[in-house]
DNA sequence: TGTTTGCATGGAA
DNA sequence: TTTCCATGCAAAC
């Protein structure tokens, strides 16, 4: 082997009569040491005890071989053992970068979490918070740098390891590019910080998960990556984007339920329309949190005399009690009269599933006069976990877009024209009536401007767009993307079709909706093609099978780790480890 | 004979 | 293709 300058960071002699193979290199070939044999066996003894151990030992040997300073953030990083490995990468010039200092620039914040979850066996000491704010400080610059010049700091940054791979990367145009969107992304992102949860309903919430999914890959690999966020995030900005408009509140929007075991499952059709003022008077009238469950249009067996009501599977086993015998068990339920019902909450089996209904309603239906068509609503009061339950006749229950998932109720509906109806009993309003105790629920929510007998003729199906606005129980985090300032909603969409609404850095406000062919016709040329559409959602479907794929690896692999732990403390098992999948509602159904 | 119960079927998503 | 669910229907009561 030629000589040279040996790469060990305490040693870096230039004259030895012999040269020993080191580390594999990153680009190619191995790094070279001289032949001091103090530090070979010194070497020798942290690969044994590290990798015995897979832990790094707490103290902080600032002087031992196997401690080596990042050439880019000057943290101390232990180098020589398995456990290190995944910490640090191996430069070809010699000397070491942290994967902070990798990863920063695409990874701005990942490879901290990252290096605190390897590292939770020590405790953060000075040096490690030290760190942490530099780097954090570090990227921030670097992200407010508009973009950051080929020469600039941040370039160098982003090159000083993995120059090689990326400039050699015939992708490289691409990786670029992609870049570009990712700065926008990640200044979202940082105004999240660091302990942000994930929400795969969120434009930060899929970066998140991203990050979480493959921490260990390469920049460039980052870099494609974003071709499988992009879908995601055109079906956010397509789905959960609305205007900020002057609202009117008493649009009665779908609400995706709040909590539940199913609440992202819940189909939209199921979800419970209330107007804001409803909601907000409900919070007000009662000393109890009020949930809002989920509502279902009555169909012609509901209300029939056969007095079954079908639950929706999916509610029935998220908000009602666990049930593992087809008789089910007796549920008492309070109507918005405050009246208590007491019906047979059951399933039998269905084909390989269940359906679940409430028998005996014919009673419950009689008194309130429901028909086919009229909507009954289920909601619980907490911290009692009393269930309720309110009403919305047919007349009070119209949905504004046929094709829609997010059904609105404004009222009566009569051919373009809304209207109001204070004569019928919503479900919600009725609620607040009982609450407050009133024996005769009546609806006094809606404004003279939408009130019957004072119809608006202006107000049309295509107006009612007019009438989008950001649902109130939500605050939007702004989102840059590719110049234009987006405000992104947890919630999915809350109103009829779905919209797009943009803020230029003008403040010129501009909204689209998907399914009107009026606004969406365009003599300009489509920016993407139906190849480029198709090609993002298989990119989208192909990524969500991924990470379905990485999720179960994760399991296995901490299941393993715990089986591993557990041996090692001497703690017998006896297979009483937790199968994957297995839960508490395992034992639900029968069939 | 009318009602209830348990399950099957088929359309829709 | 699978799952959900509205409804039909036959057996039991």
């Amino acid at each position: 082997m030629e000589g040279g300058v040996c790469m060990n960071g305490n040693c870096t002699s230039s004259n030895s009569a012999e040269w020993k193979k080191g580390w594999p290199l990153p680009a190619s070939g191995f790094a070279t040491l001289c032949s001091n044999r103090e530090y070979i066996k010194m070497k020798m003894w942290e690969l044994r005890t590290a990798y015995s151990d897979l832990v790094f030992c707490e103290t902080f040997h600032s002087e031992e071989t196997g401690w080596r300073e990042c050439t880019s953030c000057g943290k101390y990083l232990h180098c020589g053992c398995i456990a290190s490995s995944t910490l640090l990468e191996l430069l070809d010039t010699g000397g070491v970068n942290c994967t902070g200092c990798n990863y920063s620039f695409l990874q701005p914040f990942t490879h901290l979490e990252e290096k605190h979850k390897v590292c939770d066996l020590s405790t953060e000491n000075d040096t490690d918070r030290n760190f942490r704010r530099m780097n954090a400080n570090m990227i921030s610059r670097k992200l407010d740098n508009d973009l950051v010049s080929p020469e600039g700091i941040g370039y160098k940054l982003l090159l000083s390891s993995n120059q090689s791979r990326i400039r050699s990367s015939k992708n490289y145009d691409m990786f670029q590019q992609s870049r570009s969107l990712h700065k926008s992304l990640v200044d979202t992102n940082l105004s999240i910080g660091l302990s942000a949860s994930s929400n795969s309903n969120t434009l930060a919430g899929v970066i998140a998960e991203e990050r979480q999914l493959n921490t260990a890959v390469s920049s460039f690999q980052q870099g494609c990556r974003l071709c499988h966020v992009l879908p995601r995030v055109l079906a956010i900005l397509a789905a959960g984007l609305e205007s900020n408009s002057s609202s009117i509140t008493q649009l009665r929007v779908a609400r995706p339920p709040v909590e539940g075991r199913i609440k992202s499952q819940l189909l939209p059709r199921y979800w419970p329309r209330i107007t804001d003022q409803e909601l907000q008077q409900i919070s007000a009238e009662s000393n109890s949190t009020i949930v809002l469950l989920f509502e279902k249009v009555l169909s012609a067996s509901d209300a029939g005399r056969i007095g079954r009501l079908v639950l929706p599977k999916a509610c029935a086993e998220a908000y009602f009690p666990l049930i593992s015998q087809p008789e089910g068990l007796p549920l008492r339920i309070q109507d918005v009269k405050g009246k208590e019902w007491v019906f047979q909450f059951r399933f039998w089996p269905n084909n390989n599933s269940s359906m679940y209904v409430l028998e005996g309603i014919t009673p419950c239906n009689q008194s309130m006069q429901l028909q086919a068509g009229d909507t009954i609503t289920f909601s619980r009061m907490d911290p009692k976990g009393k269930l309720l339950m309110g009403f919305r006749k047919a007349s009070n229950n119209v949905s504004i877009h046929k094709d829609s998932h997010y059904p609105v109720d404004v009222g009566d509906f009569q051919g373009d024209t809304l209207m109001g109806n204070a004569e019928s009993l919503s479900g919600y309003s009725g609620l607040i009536q009982s609450l407050k105790g009133s024996k005769s629920p009546s609806m006094d929510l809606f404004p003279n401007h939408i009130y019957p007998g004072n119809i608006n003729p202006q107000i049309t199906e295509k107006n009612v767009q007019n009438l989008l606005r950001p649902s109130p129980i939500v605050k939007p985090s702004t989102v840059l993307v590719e110049d234009h300032e987006i405000e992104e909603f947890d919630e999915p969409p809350v109103f009829g079709k779905r919209s797009i609404f943009i803020v230029h850095f003008s403040r010129e406000h501009e909204q689209f909706n998907i399914n009107d062919p009026v606004r969406c016709s365009c003599f300009a040329p489509d920016e993407m093609d139906s190849w480029e559409l198709d090609y993002l959602v298989r990119m989208h479907k192909d990524f969500t099978k991924r990470r379905k794929l990485t999720s179960l690896k994760l399991v296995h692999r901490q299941e393993s780790r715990e089986k591993i732990k557990a041996q090692t403390n001497g703690v017998a098992t006896g297979g009483n480890l937790s199968e994957p999948g297995s839960s508490s509602g395992d034992n639900h159904k029968t069939s």
